[in-house]
DNA sequence: ATTACTACTAAACGAGTAC
DNA sequence: TGTACTCGTTTAGTAGTAA
Protein backbone atom coordinates (compact mmCIF):
# COMPACT_ATOMS: atom_id res chain seq x y z
CA UNK A 1 0.00 0.00 0.00
CA UNK A 2 3.16 2.48 0.43
CA UNK A 3 3.08 3.78 -3.40
CA UNK A 4 6.73 3.23 -4.56
CA UNK A 5 8.30 2.75 -7.93
CA UNK A 6 8.29 -0.60 -8.87
CA UNK A 7 11.89 -1.88 -8.16
CA UNK A 8 11.10 -4.96 -10.39
CA UNK A 9 15.34 -5.80 -11.47
CA UNK A 10 18.21 -5.17 -8.98
CA UNK A 11 19.88 -2.42 -11.06
CA UNK A 12 16.64 0.18 -10.82
CA UNK A 13 18.40 2.08 -8.21
CA UNK A 14 21.60 2.42 -9.47
CA UNK A 15 20.00 3.56 -13.01
CA UNK A 16 18.14 6.08 -11.25
CA UNK A 17 21.46 7.68 -9.51
CA UNK A 18 22.84 7.79 -12.97
CA UNK A 19 19.55 9.81 -14.43
CA UNK A 20 20.01 11.81 -11.33
CA UNK A 21 23.40 12.77 -12.28
CA UNK A 22 22.73 13.26 -15.79
CA UNK A 23 19.61 15.48 -14.10
CA UNK A 24 22.92 17.21 -12.15
CA UNK A 25 24.17 18.08 -15.27
CA UNK A 26 21.00 19.16 -17.02
CA UNK A 27 19.75 16.45 -19.09
CA UNK A 28 16.18 16.42 -17.58
CA UNK A 29 15.86 19.80 -19.60
CA UNK A 30 18.15 19.81 -22.57
CA UNK A 31 20.13 17.84 -24.71
CA UNK A 32 23.50 17.95 -23.31
CA UNK A 33 27.30 16.96 -24.73
CA UNK A 34 29.07 14.75 -22.36
CA UNK A 35 31.88 11.92 -23.01
CA UNK A 36 31.25 8.65 -20.90
CA UNK A 37 34.45 9.71 -19.63
CA UNK A 38 33.29 12.69 -18.13
CA UNK A 39 30.11 10.99 -16.54
CA UNK A 40 32.48 8.35 -15.06
CA UNK A 41 33.95 11.26 -13.10
CA UNK A 42 30.98 12.52 -12.06
CA UNK A 43 29.88 8.85 -10.57
CA UNK A 44 33.24 8.27 -9.65
CA UNK A 45 33.11 4.71 -11.99
CA UNK A 46 35.59 3.75 -14.79
CA UNK A 47 34.42 4.94 -18.26
CA UNK A 48 33.72 1.27 -19.30
CA UNK A 49 30.80 1.05 -16.52
CA UNK A 50 29.78 4.76 -17.61
CA UNK A 51 29.36 3.29 -21.09
CA UNK A 52 27.59 0.28 -19.70
CA UNK A 53 25.03 2.26 -17.89
CA UNK A 54 24.04 4.46 -20.61
CA UNK A 55 23.54 1.35 -23.08
CA UNK A 56 21.54 0.08 -20.11
CA UNK A 57 19.73 3.29 -19.64
CA UNK A 58 18.89 3.67 -23.50
CA UNK A 59 17.78 0.18 -23.88
CA UNK A 60 15.14 1.02 -20.66
CA UNK A 61 13.77 3.83 -23.01
CA UNK A 62 14.97 6.59 -20.22
CA UNK A 63 17.58 7.90 -21.92
CA UNK A 64 17.70 9.53 -25.75
CA UNK A 65 21.14 9.09 -26.99
CA UNK A 66 23.46 9.63 -30.13
CA UNK A 67 26.92 9.28 -30.54
CA UNK A 68 29.18 11.71 -32.22
CA UNK A 69 33.00 11.27 -32.49
CA UNK A 70 33.44 14.04 -29.77
CA UNK A 71 31.51 12.16 -27.00
CA UNK A 72 27.42 11.69 -27.14
CA UNK A 73 24.42 13.70 -26.53
CA UNK A 74 22.39 13.18 -24.06
CA UNK A 75 19.00 13.83 -22.96
CA UNK A 76 16.50 12.39 -20.38
CA UNK A 77 13.41 10.57 -22.09
CA UNK A 78 9.91 11.49 -20.59
CA UNK A 79 10.05 7.88 -19.00
CA UNK A 80 13.17 8.77 -17.64
CA UNK A 81 11.87 12.27 -16.10
CA UNK A 82 8.72 10.69 -15.03
CA UNK A 83 11.14 7.87 -12.88
CA UNK A 84 13.02 11.16 -11.38
CA UNK A 85 9.60 12.81 -10.56
CA UNK A 86 8.06 9.64 -8.96
CA UNK A 87 11.23 9.56 -6.69
CA UNK A 88 11.07 13.26 -6.25
CA UNK A 89 7.46 13.26 -5.07
CA UNK A 90 7.71 9.84 -2.47
CA UNK A 91 10.36 11.38 -1.10
CA UNK A 92 8.58 15.08 -0.57
CA UNK A 93 5.23 12.54 0.43
CA UNK A 94 8.05 10.97 3.61
CA UNK A 95 9.90 13.97 4.45
CA UNK A 96 7.30 16.53 4.64
CA UNK A 97 4.43 14.00 6.13
CA UNK A 98 3.35 15.01 9.84
CA UNK A 99 2.62 12.17 10.85
CA UNK A 100 3.26 7.91 9.63
CA UNK A 101 1.20 6.70 6.58
CA UNK A 102 0.95 3.56 8.32
CA UNK A 103 1.72 1.48 11.68
CA UNK A 104 2.40 -1.78 11.96
CA UNK A 105 1.06 -3.73 14.79
CA UNK A 106 1.44 -7.38 15.29
CA UNK A 107 -0.42 -9.47 17.90
CA UNK A 108 -2.23 -12.79 18.50
CA UNK A 109 -5.99 -14.16 17.27
CA UNK A 110 -8.25 -14.99 20.67
CA UNK A 111 -11.97 -15.36 21.34
CA UNK A 112 -13.27 -12.37 23.02
CA UNK A 113 -16.29 -11.85 25.24
CA UNK A 114 -17.81 -10.67 21.59
CA UNK A 115 -19.30 -7.41 22.50
CA UNK A 116 -17.56 -5.81 19.56
CA UNK A 117 -20.03 -7.95 17.52
CA UNK A 118 -23.01 -6.11 19.14
CA UNK A 119 -21.69 -2.91 18.38
CA UNK A 120 -21.25 -3.32 14.88
CA UNK A 121 -24.48 -5.02 14.26
CA UNK A 122 -25.83 -1.42 15.61
CA UNK A 123 -27.78 0.49 12.38
CA UNK A 124 -26.74 3.48 13.46
CA UNK A 125 -23.37 2.76 13.44
CA UNK A 126 -23.35 0.24 10.42
CA UNK A 127 -24.47 2.35 8.04
CA UNK A 128 -22.01 4.64 8.98
CA UNK A 129 -19.51 1.97 8.40
CA UNK A 130 -20.71 1.55 5.16
CA UNK A 131 -20.54 4.93 3.90
CA UNK A 132 -17.14 5.57 5.55
CA UNK A 133 -15.44 2.44 4.45
CA UNK A 134 -17.10 1.47 1.86
CA UNK A 135 -18.55 -2.49 3.26
CA UNK A 136 -20.59 -3.86 5.03
CA UNK A 137 -19.12 -5.32 7.76
CA UNK A 138 -19.54 -8.84 8.71
CA UNK A 139 -21.43 -9.06 12.16
CA UNK A 140 -18.51 -9.99 14.42
CA UNK A 141 -14.71 -8.49 15.32
CA UNK A 142 -11.79 -10.30 15.20
CA UNK A 143 -9.98 -9.85 18.89
CA UNK A 144 -6.10 -9.54 19.07
CA UNK A 145 -3.64 -9.44 21.50
CA UNK A 146 -0.70 -7.30 21.06
CA UNK A 147 2.32 -9.23 20.95
CA UNK A 148 4.92 -6.79 22.85
CA UNK A 149 5.28 -3.43 24.63
CA UNK A 150 6.55 -2.19 21.51
CA UNK A 151 3.07 -2.88 19.95
CA UNK A 152 0.92 -1.13 22.91
CA UNK A 153 3.42 1.63 22.24
CA UNK A 154 2.77 1.53 18.40
CA UNK A 155 -0.85 1.02 19.34
CA UNK A 156 -0.81 4.10 21.34
CA UNK A 157 0.69 6.27 18.83
CA UNK A 158 -1.35 5.39 15.87
CA UNK A 159 -4.45 6.27 18.05
CA UNK A 160 -2.79 9.74 18.40
CA UNK A 161 -2.90 10.46 14.53
CA UNK A 162 -5.92 11.40 12.36
CA UNK A 163 -8.67 8.46 12.11
CA UNK A 164 -12.10 8.13 10.53
CA UNK A 165 -14.27 8.94 13.18
CA UNK A 166 -17.45 6.78 13.62
CA UNK A 167 -20.42 9.29 15.29
CA UNK A 168 -21.84 8.11 18.85
CA UNK A 169 -25.72 7.91 18.98
CA UNK A 170 -28.00 7.39 21.94
CA UNK A 171 -31.15 5.34 21.83
CA UNK A 172 -33.75 5.22 24.44
CA UNK A 173 -32.10 2.65 26.53
CA UNK A 174 -28.57 3.85 26.60
CA UNK A 175 -25.87 5.86 24.78
CA UNK A 176 -23.41 4.60 22.16
CA UNK A 177 -20.62 6.55 21.82
CA UNK A 178 -18.40 7.42 19.15
CA UNK A 179 -15.58 5.63 17.27
CA UNK A 180 -12.53 6.09 15.59
CA UNK A 181 -11.53 3.29 13.06
CA UNK A 182 -8.13 3.11 10.83
CA UNK A 183 -8.05 1.13 7.58
CA UNK A 184 -5.43 -2.01 8.11
CA UNK A 185 -4.31 -4.81 5.80
CA UNK A 186 -4.29 -7.86 7.85
CA UNK A 187 -0.89 -10.81 6.93
CA UNK A 188 -0.69 -8.08 4.06
CA UNK A 189 -3.49 -9.92 2.04
CA UNK A 190 -6.84 -8.79 3.88
CA UNK A 191 -9.03 -6.01 4.29
CA UNK A 192 -10.43 -4.60 7.37
CA UNK A 193 -10.39 -1.30 9.92
CA UNK A 194 -9.26 -1.31 13.57
CA UNK A 195 -11.67 -0.09 16.10
CA UNK A 196 -10.93 2.36 18.94
CA UNK A 197 -13.92 3.02 21.05
CA UNK A 198 -13.64 6.04 23.03
CA UNK A 199 -14.13 4.43 26.14
CA UNK A 200 -12.17 1.34 26.12
CA UNK A 201 -13.58 -2.01 27.11
CA UNK A 202 -10.54 -4.47 26.95
CA UNK A 203 -7.46 -3.28 28.15
CA UNK A 204 -4.96 -1.40 26.02
CA UNK A 205 -3.12 -4.54 24.57
CA UNK A 206 -6.34 -5.27 23.09
CA UNK A 207 -7.45 -4.34 19.62
CA UNK A 208 -10.58 -5.23 17.99
CA UNK A 209 -10.97 -5.56 14.05
CA UNK A 210 -13.85 -5.64 11.89
CA UNK A 211 -13.98 -6.27 7.68
CA UNK A 212 -16.09 -7.02 5.12
CA UNK A 213 -14.99 -11.16 5.31
CA UNK A 214 -15.22 -13.48 8.04
CA UNK A 215 -11.45 -13.10 9.00
CA UNK A 216 -11.07 -16.24 10.99
CA UNK A 217 -12.58 -18.13 7.52
CA UNK A 218 -10.61 -15.79 5.09
CA UNK A 219 -7.48 -15.95 6.29
CA UNK A 220 -7.66 -19.31 7.94
CA UNK A 221 -7.11 -17.89 11.63
CA UNK A 222 -7.74 -19.81 14.94
CA UNK A 223 -6.54 -19.19 18.28
CA UNK A 224 -3.72 -18.32 19.53
CA UNK A 225 -2.25 -17.61 15.61
CA UNK A 226 -0.12 -14.73 14.81
CA UNK A 227 -1.36 -11.90 12.94
CA UNK A 228 0.32 -8.92 11.53
CA UNK A 229 -1.62 -5.65 10.90
CA UNK A 230 -1.00 -2.74 8.95
CA UNK A 231 -2.89 0.27 9.89
CA UNK A 232 -3.13 3.33 7.71
CA UNK A 233 -3.81 7.26 9.09
CA UNK A 234 -5.83 9.84 6.57
CA UNK A 235 -3.74 11.47 4.69
CA UNK B 1 29.73 22.94 -8.57
CA UNK B 2 26.71 21.20 -8.98
CA UNK B 3 26.06 20.81 -5.21
CA UNK B 4 25.45 16.98 -4.92
CA UNK B 5 25.56 14.77 -1.70
CA UNK B 6 28.78 13.22 -1.36
CA UNK B 7 29.30 9.74 -3.47
CA UNK B 8 32.51 8.94 -1.72
CA UNK B 9 32.42 5.04 -1.48
CA UNK B 10 30.24 3.33 -3.96
CA UNK B 11 27.95 1.72 -1.68
CA UNK B 12 26.25 5.45 -0.42
CA UNK B 13 23.52 5.11 -3.08
CA UNK B 14 22.51 1.58 -2.38
CA UNK B 15 22.51 2.86 1.36
CA UNK B 16 20.49 5.87 0.61
CA UNK B 17 17.98 3.26 -1.19
CA UNK B 18 17.48 1.15 1.97
CA UNK B 19 16.98 4.57 4.74
CA UNK B 20 14.43 5.25 1.65
CA UNK B 21 12.63 1.87 2.04
CA UNK B 22 13.03 2.30 5.59
CA UNK B 23 11.61 5.58 5.51
CA UNK B 24 8.73 4.15 3.79
CA UNK B 25 7.85 2.30 6.76
CA UNK B 26 7.64 5.32 8.71
CA UNK B 27 11.75 4.82 10.56
CA UNK B 28 12.34 8.58 9.59
CA UNK B 29 9.29 9.56 12.26
CA UNK B 30 9.00 6.83 14.86
CA UNK B 31 11.12 3.56 15.85
CA UNK B 32 9.48 0.82 13.86
CA UNK B 33 9.73 -2.86 14.54
CA UNK B 34 10.48 -5.53 11.02
CA UNK B 35 12.43 -8.37 10.27
CA UNK B 36 15.38 -8.78 8.39
CA UNK B 37 13.22 -10.78 6.40
CA UNK B 38 10.72 -8.66 5.82
CA UNK B 39 12.36 -5.15 4.86
CA UNK B 40 14.12 -8.01 2.10
CA UNK B 41 10.58 -8.42 0.45
CA UNK B 42 9.82 -4.62 0.66
CA UNK B 43 13.08 -4.33 -1.24
CA UNK B 44 13.12 -7.27 -2.71
CA UNK B 45 16.18 -9.34 -2.23
CA UNK B 46 17.17 -11.71 0.41
CA UNK B 47 16.91 -11.78 4.36
CA UNK B 48 21.01 -12.23 4.33
CA UNK B 49 21.76 -9.36 2.36
CA UNK B 50 18.92 -6.97 4.07
CA UNK B 51 20.67 -7.74 7.40
CA UNK B 52 24.21 -6.82 5.79
CA UNK B 53 22.38 -3.54 5.01
CA UNK B 54 21.39 -3.11 8.09
CA UNK B 55 24.61 -3.41 9.92
CA UNK B 56 26.28 -1.19 7.42
CA UNK B 57 23.88 1.76 8.20
CA UNK B 58 24.52 1.19 11.74
CA UNK B 59 28.38 1.05 11.01
CA UNK B 60 27.88 4.71 9.03
CA UNK B 61 25.37 6.22 11.98
CA UNK B 62 22.50 6.26 9.28
CA UNK B 63 20.19 4.21 11.73
CA UNK B 64 19.54 3.08 15.54
CA UNK B 65 18.75 0.03 15.81
CA UNK B 66 17.42 -2.44 18.68
CA UNK B 67 18.02 -6.19 18.25
CA UNK B 68 14.88 -8.19 20.02
CA UNK B 69 13.96 -11.73 19.64
CA UNK B 70 10.62 -10.87 17.71
CA UNK B 71 13.36 -8.80 14.89
CA UNK B 72 14.91 -5.30 15.19
CA UNK B 73 13.34 -1.96 16.25
CA UNK B 74 14.84 0.45 13.95
CA UNK B 75 14.84 4.77 13.82
CA UNK B 76 16.41 6.70 10.96
CA UNK B 77 19.20 9.02 12.84
CA UNK B 78 18.85 12.70 12.64
CA UNK B 79 22.48 11.85 10.18
CA UNK B 80 20.05 9.10 8.31
CA UNK B 81 17.39 11.94 7.76
CA UNK B 82 19.71 14.52 6.49
CA UNK B 83 21.18 12.10 3.55
CA UNK B 84 17.37 11.68 2.59
CA UNK B 85 16.75 16.08 3.17
CA UNK B 86 19.62 16.25 1.08
CA UNK B 87 18.34 13.87 -1.32
CA UNK B 88 14.92 15.52 -1.55
CA UNK B 89 16.39 19.05 -1.79
CA UNK B 90 18.61 18.18 -4.77
CA UNK B 91 15.71 16.27 -6.55
CA UNK B 92 13.12 19.11 -5.57
CA UNK B 93 16.06 21.81 -7.24
CA UNK B 94 16.44 19.71 -10.32
CA UNK B 95 13.06 18.99 -11.02
CA UNK B 96 11.37 22.50 -10.10
CA UNK B 97 13.84 24.12 -11.64
CA UNK B 98 12.60 26.52 -15.04
CA UNK B 99 16.30 26.23 -16.86
CA UNK B 100 19.61 24.71 -16.41
CA UNK B 101 21.96 25.59 -13.19
CA UNK B 102 24.84 25.20 -15.86
CA UNK B 103 25.65 24.88 -19.16
CA UNK B 104 29.00 23.12 -20.38
CA UNK B 105 30.40 24.54 -23.70
CA UNK B 106 33.47 23.07 -25.10
CA UNK B 107 35.86 25.04 -27.75
CA UNK B 108 39.53 26.05 -28.69
CA UNK B 109 41.64 29.15 -27.46
CA UNK B 110 42.77 31.44 -30.42
CA UNK B 111 43.91 34.91 -30.49
CA UNK B 112 41.44 37.05 -30.95
CA UNK B 113 41.85 41.28 -32.57
CA UNK B 114 41.65 41.80 -28.59
CA UNK B 115 38.47 44.51 -28.64
CA UNK B 116 37.36 42.54 -25.64
CA UNK B 117 40.62 43.42 -24.15
CA UNK B 118 39.64 47.36 -24.80
CA UNK B 119 35.95 47.28 -23.18
CA UNK B 120 37.35 45.27 -19.86
CA UNK B 121 39.59 47.91 -19.18
CA UNK B 122 37.07 50.62 -19.45
CA UNK B 123 36.21 51.87 -16.00
CA UNK B 124 32.63 51.82 -15.84
CA UNK B 125 32.86 48.03 -17.04
CA UNK B 126 35.60 47.77 -14.57
CA UNK B 127 33.45 48.57 -11.49
CA UNK B 128 30.27 46.64 -12.64
CA UNK B 129 32.75 43.73 -12.83
CA UNK B 130 34.18 44.05 -9.73
CA UNK B 131 31.20 44.85 -8.16
CA UNK B 132 29.32 41.77 -9.57
CA UNK B 133 31.53 39.11 -10.24
CA UNK B 134 33.62 40.06 -7.09
CA UNK B 135 36.66 40.54 -8.88
CA UNK B 136 38.86 43.11 -10.92
CA UNK B 137 39.40 40.66 -14.29
CA UNK B 138 43.08 40.85 -16.04
CA UNK B 139 42.67 43.31 -18.58
CA UNK B 140 42.29 40.92 -21.52
CA UNK B 141 40.11 38.34 -22.67
CA UNK B 142 40.35 34.72 -23.53
CA UNK B 143 38.42 34.02 -27.13
CA UNK B 144 37.33 30.41 -27.33
CA UNK B 145 36.44 28.71 -30.61
CA UNK B 146 33.21 26.92 -30.11
CA UNK B 147 33.85 23.31 -31.27
CA UNK B 148 30.80 21.82 -32.68
CA UNK B 149 26.96 23.02 -33.51
CA UNK B 150 26.41 21.40 -30.57
CA UNK B 151 28.15 23.98 -28.85
CA UNK B 152 26.69 27.06 -30.78
CA UNK B 153 23.41 25.56 -29.56
CA UNK B 154 23.80 25.57 -26.19
CA UNK B 155 25.63 28.95 -26.27
CA UNK B 156 22.47 30.35 -27.88
CA UNK B 157 20.56 28.66 -25.37
CA UNK B 158 22.72 30.13 -22.49
CA UNK B 159 21.76 33.24 -23.98
CA UNK B 160 18.67 32.71 -22.98
CA UNK B 161 18.62 31.82 -19.02
CA UNK B 162 18.94 34.52 -16.48
CA UNK B 163 22.44 36.43 -16.42
CA UNK B 164 24.57 38.68 -14.99
CA UNK B 165 23.77 42.27 -16.30
CA UNK B 166 26.46 45.00 -17.03
CA UNK B 167 24.91 48.03 -17.70
CA UNK B 168 26.05 50.21 -20.95
CA UNK B 169 27.13 54.07 -20.41
CA UNK B 170 28.28 56.49 -22.91
CA UNK B 171 30.40 58.81 -23.34
CA UNK B 172 31.44 62.20 -25.49
CA UNK B 173 32.61 59.92 -27.94
CA UNK B 174 30.38 56.75 -28.23
CA UNK B 175 27.88 54.53 -26.67
CA UNK B 176 28.94 51.89 -24.73
CA UNK B 177 26.43 48.50 -25.31
CA UNK B 178 25.10 46.62 -22.34
CA UNK B 179 26.78 43.25 -21.17
CA UNK B 180 25.31 40.20 -20.38
CA UNK B 181 27.88 37.55 -18.38
CA UNK B 182 27.65 34.20 -16.84
CA UNK B 183 30.19 32.69 -14.14
CA UNK B 184 32.12 30.20 -14.86
CA UNK B 185 34.54 27.39 -14.53
CA UNK B 186 37.16 26.54 -16.88
CA UNK B 187 38.18 23.15 -17.63
CA UNK B 188 36.92 22.27 -13.90
CA UNK B 189 39.53 24.57 -12.55
CA UNK B 190 39.86 28.31 -13.12
CA UNK B 191 36.95 30.97 -12.30
CA UNK B 192 36.14 33.34 -14.83
CA UNK B 193 32.72 34.69 -16.83
CA UNK B 194 31.95 34.59 -20.73
CA UNK B 195 31.11 38.21 -21.63
CA UNK B 196 27.87 38.63 -24.24
CA UNK B 197 27.56 41.77 -25.44
CA UNK B 198 24.17 42.73 -26.94
CA UNK B 199 25.79 43.75 -30.21
CA UNK B 200 27.96 40.64 -31.19
CA UNK B 201 31.67 40.99 -33.10
CA UNK B 202 32.69 37.85 -33.51
CA UNK B 203 29.92 35.45 -35.27
CA UNK B 204 28.32 33.35 -32.92
CA UNK B 205 30.94 30.30 -32.76
CA UNK B 206 33.34 32.30 -30.71
CA UNK B 207 32.76 33.78 -26.79
CA UNK B 208 34.84 36.03 -24.99
CA UNK B 209 36.32 34.87 -21.53
CA UNK B 210 37.41 36.93 -18.65
CA UNK B 211 38.55 36.13 -15.17
CA UNK B 212 40.39 37.31 -12.15
CA UNK B 213 43.64 35.90 -13.46
CA UNK B 214 45.77 35.87 -17.11
CA UNK B 215 44.34 31.96 -17.74
CA UNK B 216 46.81 31.48 -20.42
CA UNK B 217 49.06 31.46 -17.94
CA UNK B 218 47.08 30.21 -15.14
CA UNK B 219 46.37 27.00 -17.62
CA UNK B 220 49.05 26.50 -19.40
CA UNK B 221 46.72 27.42 -22.82
CA UNK B 222 48.08 27.97 -26.15
CA UNK B 223 46.03 28.76 -29.63
CA UNK B 224 44.19 25.58 -30.67
CA UNK B 225 44.24 24.10 -26.89
CA UNK B 226 40.56 22.49 -25.86
CA UNK B 227 38.85 23.67 -23.30
CA UNK B 228 35.70 22.90 -20.67
CA UNK B 229 33.11 25.81 -19.98
CA UNK B 230 30.68 24.96 -17.48
CA UNK B 231 28.67 28.71 -17.24
CA UNK B 232 26.15 28.84 -14.71
CA UNK B 233 23.31 30.83 -14.74
CA UNK B 234 21.30 32.91 -12.12
CA UNK B 235 19.83 30.91 -9.17
C1' DA C 1 10.99 -16.76 15.76
C1' DT C 2 14.88 -14.12 14.92
C1' DT C 3 20.07 -12.27 13.32
C1' DA C 4 24.08 -12.87 10.95
C1' DC C 5 28.19 -15.93 10.09
C1' DT C 6 30.69 -18.77 6.56
C1' DA C 7 31.21 -20.53 2.10
C1' DC C 8 29.86 -20.45 -2.23
C1' DT C 9 27.64 -18.45 -6.67
C1' DA C 10 26.29 -14.75 -9.59
C1' DA C 11 26.90 -10.30 -11.12
C1' DA C 12 29.12 -6.14 -11.62
C1' DC C 13 33.39 -3.92 -12.47
C1' DG C 14 37.39 -2.36 -15.01
C1' DA C 15 41.98 -3.17 -17.62
C1' DG C 16 43.18 -3.87 -22.12
C1' DT C 17 42.09 -2.95 -26.51
C1' DA C 18 39.59 -2.70 -31.26
C1' DC C 19 37.37 0.48 -33.87
C1' DT D 1 40.24 11.90 -28.96
C1' DG D 2 35.73 9.11 -28.67
C1' DT D 3 32.61 4.22 -27.52
C1' DA D 4 32.19 -0.29 -26.19
C1' DC D 5 33.79 -5.10 -26.67
C1' DT D 6 36.15 -9.29 -24.23
C1' DC D 7 37.62 -11.34 -20.28
C1' DG D 8 39.98 -11.87 -15.82
C1' DT D 9 39.17 -9.82 -11.11
C1' DT D 10 36.52 -8.06 -7.57
C1' DT D 11 32.45 -7.41 -5.27
C1' DA D 12 27.75 -8.13 -4.15
C1' DG D 13 24.23 -11.63 -3.24
C1' DT D 14 22.53 -15.95 -1.31
C1' DA D 15 22.05 -20.85 0.77
C1' DG D 16 22.93 -23.18 4.61
C1' DT D 17 23.18 -22.91 9.23
C1' DA D 18 24.75 -21.66 14.15
C1' DA D 19 23.47 -19.01 17.95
Amino acid sequence: MTMSAPPINGNHWKHLYVLYKLAEMGAHQRTIKTSTEYLAQKMNTSQQTASRYLIQLERKGWIKRTITPEGCLIKISETGIAQLGALHANLKMLMEAKYPASVTLEGTVFTGIGEGAYYVTKDKYRKQFIEKLGYDPYPGTLNVKLTSDYDIKARHELEAYPAIEIQGFQNENRTYGPVKCYPIIINNKAKGAILFAMRTHYDDSVVEIIAPNFLRQQLKLKDGYKVKIEAFTLP
